[in-house]
DNA sequence: CTTTACCTTCCGGTTACAGGAAGCTTTACT
DNA sequence: AGTAAAGCTTCCTGTAACCGGAAGGTAAAG
């Protein structure tokens, strides 16, 4: 099977499979005409990628998980840690959004937003600074 | 004013600042030994751009918020506008993470996390294909 | 007069790819 | 058989918003 439907397949731009082999988190063979050639093995692998890229693990925690998917041996602790760590980052950014979301949503109420130039984001973007 | 003390008051990195200015978002004026030399309308502007970044807002965003802010002509719509684009991104990304979130404490919360290798999180991620 | 602290510019690295050029191979069609 | 289209290859550049660090000029302090 060829790049592009192996792509296909799994639901990853042809360029992602290229670039993940680049990166070393999955290794190819090629047939004599130097064509990258996908069996069922790799293309469980690459499953695996996409499902991981797509709960927003970082191709770093991908790495590590994809080593744990490969060894009989791990402890599913490791595997705990590892998405325990990216949930408290989701976490970190879910609130983070939520914050300017509320400053936001508020800003924008109280904007009448027609012609007039007077306008209560600009006014709390522009606040006077604390002079320290 | 030079620029570590200017990048102190608004509270964003002196490299910040020189990348800004690199890229046009905000003038410097030079003291003769080719200092950057900072003035309040100056760093009335930083402080602005302190202020919508962290809200979120993208560069290319805060150059059209800064150039509405400059612009005594403006009309509030145009604000609200650029507002409510960012306030729509924000709240994709926090849909998108809220999914992540649901689909992930799941997992963790399905895994023993103990040195057993069976591990209900990678017997996720390694669903078989839908073979279409 | 020298050390120390700033300042300058310039270059490379970050994340996770996407777009596109130049060139080889395979497939399809006449 | 000839050719055109499709698919593959590698390589290079660009993205967002900076950060870190090197090399070198300037300023303030002792």
């Amino acid at each position: 099977m060829n790049i592009s439907q192996a792509a296909e397949r799994v639901g990853l731009p042809a360029k992602t499979i290229r670039y993940y082999e680049e990166i070393g988190l999955v290794v190819s063979h090629r047939a004599e005409n130097g064509y990258r050639v996908y069996e069922d093995r790799d293309l469980h692998m690459l499953a695996f990628l996409a499902r991981a890229r797509s709960l927003g693990f970082t191709i770093e925690s991908c790495r590590s998980l994809l080593d744990l998917y490969k060894d009989p041996n791990r402890a599913s602790s490791g595997v705990k840690e590892v998405a325990q760590h990216h949930l408290e980052e989701i976490e970190l950014k879910m609130a983070e959004l939520k914050g300017m979301h509320e400053t936001l949503s508020k800003l924008i109420k109280s904007c009448h937003g027609d012609d007039r130039p007077d306008c209560p984001i600009l006014t709390e973007l522009s606040r006077p600074l604390p002079n320290s």
